[in-house]
RNA sequence: GCCCAGGUGGCGGAAUUGGUAGACGCGCUAGAUUCAGGUUCUAGUGGGCGAAAGCUCGUGGAAGUUCGAGUCUUCUCCUGGGCACCA
């Protein structure tokens, strides 16, 4: 016997793989094409369990989809532009480039031990001028298009690194590294106009039925489409025609007008600011709310809080009804007009704050029937119900009052009903190096010039240095001073970059044809592969890389690049890779490999033998030391192994368990298939005749072997990767038990092999190829047609029909499946009346005492003695047959 | 606070439409083989009662619909995730 040897195996169909070019894509208009992407990882320079899980996911769709006959586009690339990279270059005195190209040649290295299925020839680095060069061309389009403008917009300022963070990069109010306090700066910066296309990127979510419900969902909410009415309040006692004589409030129920107990304008309105220079306890109410804004958690728990800035608000219907006017800290100076009126009784934060402050609740909705004496408690309500005490709407619902009052409102000048979104134009400028320049030259004269399309690409200057904190690209010596394209004085180039959503969001229309010089991509190319059939990634993204791309695909289109407006057909987003988590006595955390399994059985330390306590399994992740190397894995059980394992264990939008024992399972299973093939308990004669004669043994495993076809291909199809694993061990398992005494079970043995192999190629390709050779069979797996069941044989002769008495089980029978009902029932009936006789007597004095009532199981008790089971229509009280591992289903409830 | 997703054996998880709950794997128990070395094979493995046949309880909890509920409905508890105080 041979043993297996995986290292040697893997390498050599991989070398073969890549020899034959076994997945280089072509277009063929005359062949259905499938394109299959994972999302491009940042080269950070080592891979980790969630880019084997995420990618092997990529893999399997794309060599089933292949063995399916569709022409197949499975591309790499490397999202190559980051911060890790300059701070790589400030920590370590790496330049950006060299340190970026160095990570992309080790984790290349490292993808190439998983036996991926990717067709390399295409693949990009989005630092690569070649690619980023038609990124500027796109932003000068969309720039000629009004689809991109400059303005100022506040950031994130960190005065030690003179730089500008990211929200994230903001720790309680400080920078992440510096420490310093964070400074909000005005900044002018460049802007995609997303808003453009707001409408549609919330209506086409709806026919993204092959997204996951929640990505839909976060998507909605994050560009959060509300209607409602702009109302404009006069200020009293001032002149209502001045600017300063009345603000507007934005409003989506403006039904409870009637029920205002106040009006609040946001911390940072004008009127507030305007107040705030009279009243310094106003000044430093401001403030306050200043602070509590920096900090998220604060944030989430803070209290509402309001200041009366003495001022009144005139009531748009009534003139001598006058609401205080209130700066509130839970009023957004970002959203709708930056002023509220609050209706306590129908609002739970204007309830809070009315509470506070001793405002009036008025009820002007209440619950359809309730609609005198309904009062509020602690509990606002917010349903439908019926106006009440206002005037001309009483009586009317919630929906037909707002459109009444928006009606009159209209009608009398002050109010205008609108739409407003939560989404904000996408600011994509960054002070940074490490990034795509853009293409804008800035003059005195001519403003900001877009360099011409012959002067592409703006390349970025590799002679930088890192000394000085701030943008190493504006501290450049000469890179910037240019002259003017436009008059040719002396100018300057813009020294931010792009942010490095900027890149993803076209990638994947670049692998359609990645050596393009001139274009970014062919029109052809993306008319044929485009739109991705299945994207796959980390839930991580739900938002924003993901909008942005839907976004950037619009702009595309309206720009005369491609024809079609999403990106993305189907989405799987997978869950994340977990593991145990230890720590020693002191509480310090410990890596996997520290920790070894006592003679006792209980976890120590692997070199003091100090007892070890296990934690249980999150993420994995550095600061908790859980970690597992995929390298390590795959140098010592080999890729196969790995994969066999991130495929069997969770569905994949669950989160992932990483266990030693279940990758010994893994492990342990691809030693079976290989004797399996290579000890056959049986004489193997793959290719012989289907023998007249098949022992029952023979025959029940060729139809399972057919049902296991039909079933893997089903849950290949919806992505149920766990349950087609399952179905290939239930038939291995079956093969075991032929043995080369039965008629036909060596035949079928051979048959069930042949299957098996194609089945778990997917998953585990290079012990199926290896297998495939050792069989003597002809070409390679990957290029083989997946197997087809015979729908003749994954249909059962008998079945099982399940008889149940009162819900009881009471006992199963064989029959013909081609039985018709006349003969079916009555011998369930028959062997019903059997099995009842024996314990009806015990079961009759339980159902008096049953929980359900007395008339019930009366009625019960006297239909059954004699009853004919006949179906459900016929019989409501006590006989019913279930048909049982049909795997027809459906069958349950014949006649 | 709001929203979403989940709670099924010791563990990961199966269970198309309501029809024998626990497929498949891990772990564990017993035995066999080889004993060197991440073996392999056989049998068993939800709880309780029982020598067994079998009975009975059982899908977080409570109620309900149904001949029949892991699956449908209402309420409730717990866990995980997301968020925007969005007017």
């Amino acid at each position: 016997m041979s043993r297996y040897n995986f290292k040697t195996t893997e390498a050599r169909w991989q070398r073969l793989w890549e020899e034959r070019g076994s997945f280089v894509a072509r277009e063929d208009p005359a062949q259905p094409k499938y394109y299959v992407l994972e999302m491009f990882p940042y080269p950070s320079g080592r891979i980790h369990m969630g880019h084997v899980r995420n990618y092997t996911l990529g893999d399997v769709v794309a060599r089933f989809k292949r063995a399916r006959g569709l022409n197949v586009l499975h591309p790499m690339g490397w999202d190559a532009f980051g911060l890790p990279a300059e701070n790589a270059a400030r920590d370590n005195r790496r330049h950006p480039a060299e340190w970026t190209r160095a990570n992309i040649a080790d984790m290349r290295a490292q993808l190439r031990t998983m036996g991926l299925s990717y067709d390399w020839s295409r693949e990009l680095a989005t630092c690569d001028p070649g690619y980023y060069k038609h990124e500027q061309k796109m932003f000068l389009d969309f720039l000629a298009k009004g689809l991109a403008y400059r303005r100022e917009s506040w950031v994130n300022w960190d005065p030690v690194e003179d730089t500008v963070l990211a929200n994230e990069q903001v720790v309680d109010g400080r920078g992440w590294r510096s420490g310093a306090p964070v400074e909000r700066r005005l900044l002018k910066q460049w802007f995609l106009k997303i808003t453009h296309y707001a409408e549609d990127l919330l209506a086409t979510l709806a026919e993204l039925d092959r997204w996951p419900d929640r990505v839909r969902l976060m998507q909605e909410r994050w560009i959060g489409r509300s209607e409602g009415l702009r109302v404009w309040f006069a200020i009293a006692g001032r002149d209502p025609a001045a600017p300063d004589g009345r603000f507007e409030i934005f409003t989506t129920r403006p039904d409870t007008l009637y029920g205002a107990a106040f009006a609040a304008v946001a911390p940072n309105h004008p009127l507030a600011l305007e107040r705030a220079k009279a009243d310094p306890a106003l000044a430093r109410f401001l403030e306050t709310c200043q602070k509590t804004g920096t900090s998220e958690a604060a944030l989430e728990t803070a209290e509402k809080l309001g200041y009366d800035t003495g001022l009144k608000a005139e009531h748009p219907l009534d003139p001598s009804w006058q609401l205080p006017i209130y700066v509130a800290n839970f009023v957004l100076m970002e959203y709708g007009s930056g002023a509220i009126f609050g209706c306590p009784a129908h609002d739970a934060r204007d309830l809070e704050f009315a509470r506070k402050y001793g405002l009036a609740v008025r009820v002007v909705v209440a619950p359809r029937g309730e609609e005198a004496g309904f009062t509020i408690g602690d509990e606002p309500f917010t349903d439908d119900g019926v106006m009440v005490n206002s005037d001309f709407l009483n009586g009317l619902d919630v929906a037909a009052a707002k459109r009444a009052i928006a009606e009159r409102l209209e009608a009398m000048g002050v109010a205008q009903r609108t739409t407003v979104w939560r989404l904000r134009d996408w600011g994509v400028s960054r002070q940074r190096y490490w990034g795509c320049p853009i293409p804008i030259i800035r003059c005195a004269g001519c403003g900001d010039v877009p360099v011409p399309e012959d002067q592409l690409p703006v390349v970025l200057p590799e002679d930088v240095s890192f000394d000085k904190p701030g943008n190493a690209l504006d501290h450049h010596p000469t890179w910037k001073h240019v002259a003017c394209p436009h008059c040719g004085q002396p100018a300057e180039r813009e020294t931010d970059t792009f942010d490095t959503f900027f890149e993803s969001s076209w990638y994947f229309a670049r692998f359609c044809s990645p050596n393009a010089r001139d274009i970014g991509f062919t029109r052809d190319a993306v008319d044929y592969w485009m739109p991705v059939d299945q994207y796959i990634g980390g839930i991580e993204h739900a938002v924003l890389h993901l909008l942005y791309s839907r976004f950037f695909t619009r702009a595309l289109r309206d720009c005369g690049y491609l024809a079609i407006k999403e990106p993305f057909a189907g989405l799987m987003t997978q869950g994340m890779v977990c593991h145990e988590t230890y720590r020693d006595a002191a509480g310090d955390w410990l890596f996997p490999e520290q920790v070894k399994k006592a003679e006792n059985g209980r976890l120590v330390h692997v070199d003091t033998g100090a007892p070890v306590t296990i934690g249980r399994s999150e993420k994995m992740s550095k600061s908790r030391k859980n970690v597992v190397d995929p390298a390590a894995i795959i140098d010592g059980y080999g890729a196969d192994t790995a994969r066999l394992f991130m495929m069997s264990d969770s569905p994949p939008e669950r989160d992932l368990d990483w266990t030693e024992a279940g990758v010994d399972g893994a492990w342990r299973y691809l030693n079976r298939l290989w004797r399996l093939a290579t000890e056959p308990a049986v004489t193997l004669a793959l290719d012989a005749p289907r023998p007249t004669a098949l022992s029952a043994r023979a025959d029940q495993t060729l139809r399972l072997m057919h049902k296991t076809i039909a079933a893997v291909s089903d849950n290949l199809d919806k992505f149920r990767f766990n349950s087609a694993v399952a179905r290939i061990r239930e038939l291995s398992n079956a093969m075991a038990d032929l043995s080369a005494d039965g008629a036909g079970e060596a035949w079928v043995y051979g048959q069930a092999l042949v299957a098996l192999i194609k089945l778990i190629n997917p998953m585990t390709p290079h012990i199926a190829e290896e297998l495939w050779a050792e069989l003597g069979r002809p070409g390679m797996v990957c290029d083989q047609p997946w197997p087809v069941a015979d729908p003749a044989l994954i249909i059962d002769e008998t079945v099982t029909i399940a008889v149940q008495v009162n819900g009881k089980l009471r006992g199963t029978l064989e029959l013909p499946r081609d039985v018709d009902n006349k003969t079916r029932h009555p011998r369930a009936a028959a062997r019903r009346r059997q099995q009842g006789r024996r314990s009806r007597g015990a079961r009759a004095a339980r159902r008096d005492q049953g929980a359900r009532g007395p008339a019930r199981a009366q009625g019960r008790g006297r239909a059954e003695p004699d009853h004919q089971c006949g179906g459900i229509a016929s019989s409501p009280g006590s006989c019913s047959a279930g048909e049982g591992r049909s795997p027809r289903g459906g069958a349950a409830w014949e006649g």
